[in-house]
DNA sequence: ACCTGAACACCGTTCAAGT
DNA sequence: ACCTGAACACCGTTCAAGT
């Protein structure tokens, strides 16, 4: 178990370089074998699947987006940064996007992120169902930033507008 | 070119058929060549490539979707409305979210439906420039919230805070 | 426990050759 | 103009067999 996960991460992080410079087509189980020395054939030792082993290179770059500190009193460039750093790991990671198409991703990084966006969303008031729909609908924007090519300040400006919404329901309840 | 416009429809329907049941794995030239009676190869005489014919196909659902008359006095419930055909014209091919992680579309069809949208932002009053940022927002969140498989409520939480963002912008204005 | 070799059933694309 | 057949260089996955 301890030698072969950490066969298991090698494979990941060689198959995340192949994603990154080829995309998504470029990633073959017989490419990926032979980078590291070993057949297609053996990968299915460690990784159940070429799909499997796509799901986890999505989860472990997910896992790489920083996720800022929740001690700060402003909840909203908190959520702005993070909205900001998701997007420019996607746009880094394109094929993660492709990833996403084949089946909705909840590996441990992604459920921690969303995690993260939920407590700062209930840390600026919100009750906890609005708080969970501020929390999704960041993520949603962010992640159709990157699909739909939105440019920078566009984002921004649907950032900030949603965010104006949000502050006003927030205004409304007090 | 009468003749070979009508095959290129043809070729482009039965692909959608084969997409919508099978996702986007299961375009494949030889399964789709068969079912048109023909070989693999042929294909390529009406199209250029596996690649070409899923942007193809993807442009020609996105022509599929409503577009909701101008003449409404109310901008608001146009824009949902929109948001709302395109999320479920996505969801019912799933498969173009695919098609756009491989490249931007920007068929006919898709620049039409761009352009009706930035009309109905244009005339709520806001500036062209917010207009069109306005406009590119709801296409990013509708195409996120497939992508991010969002549920239907919070799809509405979000857009209606984009949308009361949008308006309190608006309301600034005069 | 981990890996190889060979096999199966597929791919996209090209291109000479047919009609 | 439109299509076929054959070929090339690939795929993912399984599984007996090796060590």
């Amino acid at each position: 178990m301890p030698r072969d996960v950490l066969h298991q991460e090698q494979i990941i992080q060689a198959a995340i370089a192949l994603l990154d410079e080829g995309g998504i087509e470029s990633l073959s189980m017989r490419r990926l074998g032979s980078r590291l020395g070993i057949t297609a054939a053996a990968l299915y030792w460690h990784v159940k699947s070429r799909h499997d082993l796509l799901l986890l290179a999505a989860d472990t770059v997910w896992g790489r987006t920083p996720l800022p500190a929740l001690d700060g009193l402003e909840w909203r460039p908190v959520l702005l940064a993070m909205a900001d750093n998701l997007r420019s790991m996607l746009l880094r990671h394109p094929w993660t996007l492709a990833a996403m198409t084949v089946q909705p991703l909840d590996g441990p990084a992604r459920n921690r992120h969303d995690e993260h966006l939920l407590a700062v969303c209930e840390a600026s008031g919100l009750t906890r169902r609005d708080a969970e729909q501020a929390a999704q609908s960041v993520v949603t924007f962010a992640i159709g930033s990157a699909l739909a090519a939105t440019p920078r300040p566009y984002v921004s400006f649907g950032l900030q507008s949603l965010l104006d919404g949000v502050e006003a329901r927030l205004a409304a309840r007090t």
